[in-house]
DNA sequence: ATATGCACCTGTGTGC
DNA sequence: TGCACACAGGTGCATA
């Protein structure tokens, strides 16, 4: 499910209500192959105190005061949501939290592509530098000769792969090629400096204005207050095959670009 | 180097 | 109504 402005939405939330507490329980109860099972994460956990929450790509990164750290990714349907202390758990739910002070929370994933991992000061260090640069840190300038730098490679291919910009996924690489104008389908060779320049611009503007909105529900997503994102009322392409472009009426069309659903405005993006 | 296919899972929507 | 199939905010690996 999420992509950066969805996983930056909920990292903001947790942060801002369990900076500061300690975990006083963990319940396991759905164990999958990216689920840690059993007694021994759990009393790695229990105990803890949580320093604070950050976000790398699509990363959440929760940090303990003893600087180990639970990483956490969500993939496409995982959730991170507060809940009361009489929730009944769903089927889906893998693991429920309570900290210090009352604060329960439930980690749950229909498709069970999400994972968390325990892990130690230095291997983060390593699992974060895997990633390239955060666009909305990055300049305009650098976000531009990153992408430019895979001379053959298609420009929506590009924007997915999160060695070369951290945190864009599907929804938003459609939304920042269809504001810079750009076919999703366009070699990168075949891109001018200025029109790689527009992309970096549009990229992070989309970006912004999706936190802003606390990121898009296409479908399952809800942030850690159980609320859906508004952006997707924002969207320009993602999820409108046929629909009018918003700048020219044009149905937009989709595509396959990259393995993944690809929408865009045959007019607007050359 | 890049693209493609498939795998990991479950749920939902579509068309017959 | 039932059933088969395509597809879904992600990623990793094996093969062309």
């Amino acid at each position: 499910m999420p992509e950066l402005p969805e996983v930056e939405t909920i990292c903001r939330q947790l942060d801002k209500k369990l900076a500061g507490l300690k975990i006083i329980s963990v319940r396991v109860l759905r164990s999958g192959r990216e689920t840690p099972r059993g007694q021994r994460f759990v009393a790695a956990l229990v105990g803890k105190t949580v320093q604070r929450i950050e976000r790398r790509a699509k990363l959440l990164i929760f940090r303990f005061v003893d600087r180990s750290a639970l990483v956490v990714h969500l993939k496409m349907t995982g959730r991170l949501v507060f809940i009361k202390p009489n929730y009944t758990p769903t089927r889906h739910d893998r693991i429920l939290f309570e900290f210090r002070s009352g604060v329960r929370l439930a980690w749950s994933d229909v498709r069970q592509f999400g994972f968390m991992r325990l892990v130690k000061a230095r291997d983060l260090e390593a699992l974060i530098a895997a990633y390239g640069p955060e666009p909305l840190s990055a300049s305009d300038a650098e976000l531009a000769d990153r992408l430019r730098a895979p001379k053959t490679r298609r420009i929506k291919a590009t924007l997915l792969d999160q060695t070369v910009i951290a945190g864009v996924g599907n929804i938003y690489a459609d939304e920042a090629l269809h504001r810079a104008g750009l076919r999703p389908t366009r070699r990168l060779a075949s891109l001018s400096r200025a029109e790689c320049a527009r992309l970096a611009h549009t990229l992070k503007q989309v970006l912004a204005e999706a936190i802003e909105r606390r990121g898009t529900s296409a479908n399952d997503y809800v942030d850690a207050r159980g609320q859906r994102g508004t952006f997707s009322n924002f969207l320009r392409v993602y999820g409108r095959a046929g629909a009018a472009c918003p700048a020219c009426a044009t149905p937009i069309k989709k595509i396959v670009v990259a393995q993944r659903g690809t929408h865009f405005c045959p007019v607007c993006q050359t």
